[in-house]
DNA sequence: GCGACGTGAGGCATCGTTGTCTGAGACTGC
DNA sequence: GCAGTCTCAGACAACGATGCCTCACGTCGC
């Protein structure tokens, strides 16, 4: 910058000012300061800018998710994209793997790299480690899980919604014999979802057959596992709900495995690519984690942009996609 | 930091010495620093620090994508995590959509926050552009598709030997009418396996029927209503081979619409997730992008390091999953 | 006992910017 | 013609850290 305003021959405040876009500089030393910056392919230095400005924003947030590379959470990924790159904003995006060492250890690197905000998909299970940040002033949004001991905006599927749709939809196709496939107990989407299930149950008349209930599952192979054992029981269920869609993958490996695909139902929780093109297609809970990124960035910036209301809540609905597997009858 | 000083009662630099782990330092004065600055709820500025700091290295890199939210992409960004965190380095990604505008405005904004380094998967066809970004001293790797008119190290996947690969299956299999789908042919890696699908052919003393070969394909839609097209016309097909994965989904679509899938061969370039449960399942070639993100990282960081060798080109290879739709027979 | 030397702490300039202050010069109004 | 005002450019300090230099103090050798 020193270099430019010496070849511009001009000081070194108007070439900032010129960098900056200031309107009442002269537009003769403002074209003079554009070529020797031109010449020099001088390049503007945002760090340094955002450390002497008032403020000193980064233009920069970060992101925690379960895992970058999973459609769930890419998808939200984009969302966010979506929303931050027209204001210019940077992504600092990593992935937890369910660790929550991990999620305080990467909002440590991210708080030092002094992100304006942070959205967090969360697997720690107390949050108040995050007060002083919040103190000095980063703004946090939740996504897809509620904080734990602490304050902030959130932004949920409706998981309770969509486990009783799912469940009432296969009690209202006759099945009386419901298992219950999900994800790690810790996992607070997880539990919502399991509530969820035994509401539908009990609110129909019907007890929850605890037998016929598996926890715990977090990947396919152990969902596989679950489904078989529970198909090839002595009571098996006439129908299967899987609380997350590797488990839906799981659960439909097992049932094409047993040959069981057009005779036991399956509604997933969370749509899969590609599932409306197997025989039958696999009816699911539909979440939209393009809408819940792009919204917990708008509430992100809304809270940069000053907004200091009481935290929010917002709560994106999900949709049953009925494709053929939710539909089955029992016999 | 000043505050901490004071409160520890000790100078500037001795705060930034414990701070960074300079062993130099009484052990006495050292705590007392760790007090004040757990007093204070003190926080490194990353920022800051590598503004003063010889070589400025922001511990950050730029990662610009096809598209995040595409399992290629992500695949590849959570290789590149892999690699880059347990150096502490934070990775900005983007989204660039195949708009070379979008790569360019990209790679400003990243160099404008100071970024280590880059890895991109280009859309740009001129990458003279970043001529003064290598001489400015930002490692520069390529992945997935190689620089044009720049040199840079870059990863790729080993595209005419996938499509030499694929094509021969088909005809080892039997079939002599094969339809090619292709993805837009700016793209290098989609006309390198045009190459290859045409190479394949030729070396097998066939000629290339041009009414099978169908172009500049980029959705699942245009790709299915082009496969419609080939399979209903008067000399159709009996395999198609498609170039990437979401032209492999709307080939799939087709063949399904018209009740094909068990009698025309498919093969896809790239692999999908559950199309092993499809009937039949889909054979592909298989790329696999997180080594390729994985080896872009290293790549990058061996650059980081100093290392000044010239530039290399890694090739990943590629492997031929067979499934059931690529060894279907023509009648 | 004194100078040379080694060790570890503090002072200060500095990284690349921006915000504030000052002042030169033009312009206005009486 | 002069005071007052307005406009715009440049000097300088500061953002939060680190690198270099200096200096105090203790130790050692002669």
């Amino acid at each position: 910058m020193t270099d430019v305003a010496t070849l511009a021959h001009v000081g070194l405040s108007t070439v900032s000012r010129v960098i900056n876009g200031v309107t009442t500089v002269d537009p003769d030393l403002a074209s003079r300061v554009h070529r020797a910056a031109e010449a020099l392919d001088y390049q503007h230095n945002l760090t340094a800018s955002s450390l002497r400005r008032v403020g000193g924003k980064t233009r920069t947030i970060g992101l925690l998710l379960e895992n970058i590379a999973n459609p769930f959470s890419s998808a939200l990924h984009r969302g966010v994209e979506d929303v931050t790159r027209p204001r210019g904003v940077g992504v600092l995006a990593g992935s937890l793997d369910e660790e929550p060492a991990r999620e305080r250890e990467l909002v440590r690197s991210l708080v030092a790299r002094r992100v304006d905000g942070l959205i967090i998909v969360p697997t720690v299970n107390d949050h108040s480690y995050l007060l002083s940040e919040k103190r000095a002033g980063t703004a946090i949004v939740f996504a897809d899980r509620p904080p734990r001991f602490f304050d902030a905006d959130c932004v949920l599927t409706d998981n309770i919604a969509g486990a009783v749709h799912a469940t009432r939809h296969l009690l209202e196709h006759g099945h009386q014999h419901i298992a219950y496939l999900g994800d790690l107990r810790t996992i607070a989407t997880a539990s919502l979802r399991h509530e969820g299930f035994v509401a539908a149950l009990t609110g129909h008349g019907l007890r929850v057959e605890e037998h016929l209930v598996r926890l715990d599952l977090h990947d396919i192979e152990s969902a596989e596992a679950a489904a078989i054992e529970l198909l090839t029981s002595e009571e098996p269920p006439t129908a299967l709900f899987a609380g997350q869609n590797l488990i839906t993958i799981g659960a439909i490996r097992a049932l094409r495995r047993l040959d069981l695909h057009h005779q036991v139902a399956l509604i997933g929780f969370d749509d899969l690519m590609l599932v409306d093109l197997l025989d039958p297609g696999v009816s699911v809970i539909a979440q939209d984690p393009a809408a819940m990124g792009r919204s917990a960035a708008e509430l992100l910036f809304r809270r940069l942009d000053g907004d200091s209301s009481p935290s929010q809540q917002l709560i994106v609905p999900t949709r049953l996609i009925a494709r053929g597997s939710g539909e089955i009858r029992p016999r």
